[in-house]
DNA sequence: GCAGGAACATTGAATTTTCAACCGTTGAAG
DNA sequence: CTTCAACGGTTGAAAATTCAATGTTCCTGC
């Protein structure tokens, strides 16, 4: 029986910390690196999403993006501002905005992937590609069943 | 050998991705868990590291609590407000501040620590017991490998 | 065809977080 | 001693996020 978590254990081992203090280290990791470019993370998500050229709605996008709705208009704004991207209300169902990448946020991708893939290599190497795959594999089933 | 992601492939097979999903998700489980006592997720880990009674300098704490500097001043503010907490500047080092936790945070943290292990076990019945605990495992040495 | 409820996105106000600059304290070099 | 760089924490302004409320559009039942 693995041991669970009593009254007076530390909160380093509760599942809800790690994964906060992980995903704080490894998003801090990404930031510098995306800071090359000057695009913050949830704009990186937000652009690699719209890179196969489709258009998502607002609420695709924000589960998408793991950003709130609110949020994600705010920051949309910003993009379309830099014209990163585009708005297009949606023809089949007009309540619906459409997001695409704009050609200028397709450049802009093309320049974010290695840096996000150059992550994805320096973990691979200095933790072990076979630990990351086993991660990997947890994380997914974990949000499966949570979902 | 594990497929290393390429180009194209989608956001989802990042591991800043999956952690900040994973994250997202158990965050949110854990913050209306907390709802019932109306305690933010970061003051609860706050509360929880003060409650063994000694005082930490606000350095140790928002390392501990996963904060920024400027943030955690501002939410301890807001706790002392609260009379959950207290500061005491550090007589061997007087740049220090100490902060300690009240009794009222001491009884609140009573009340805190049963909702957090409801999640824990929550997740184990769930998720996996086995699963769970090697999850905590791969964490740790990430986070570890990362300092 | 129309009334009412649900879905989708946005808005403005309030809260929170961040950034950069700042001040007092300490420790170490000269 | 005195100076000066580094440390620890706070502050105010700016930026981002959240909450609650709003405006459309769509869909269902009648």
């Amino acid at each position: 029986m693995s041991d669970s978590p009593s009254a007076d254990s530390p909160i380093t081992v509760h599942l809800a910390y790690l994964l906060a203090q992980a995903n704080r280290e490894i998003n801090r990791q990404l930031e510098t690196r995306l800071r090359v470019e000057g695009v913050p993370v949830e704009q990186w998500r937000i652009l690699k999403v719209l890179a196969d050229g489709n258009g998502r709605s607002m609420g695709d996008l924000a589960e998408a993006a793991l950003l709130n709705h609110p949020t994600l208009t705010k920051t949309i704004d910003r993009m379309v501002a830099d014209s990163l991207v585009y708005r297009i209300s949606d023809p089949r169902d007009r309540r619906k905005v459409l997001i695409f990448c704009s050609d200028r946020g397709k450049a802009l991708v093309r320049r974010l992937v290695p840096l996000a893939l150059g992550q994805e290599a320096f973990i691979a190497e200095n933790y072990g590609g076979k630990a990351m795959a086993q991660l990997k594999r947890l994380l997914e089933t974990l949000i499966e069943r949570s979902g």
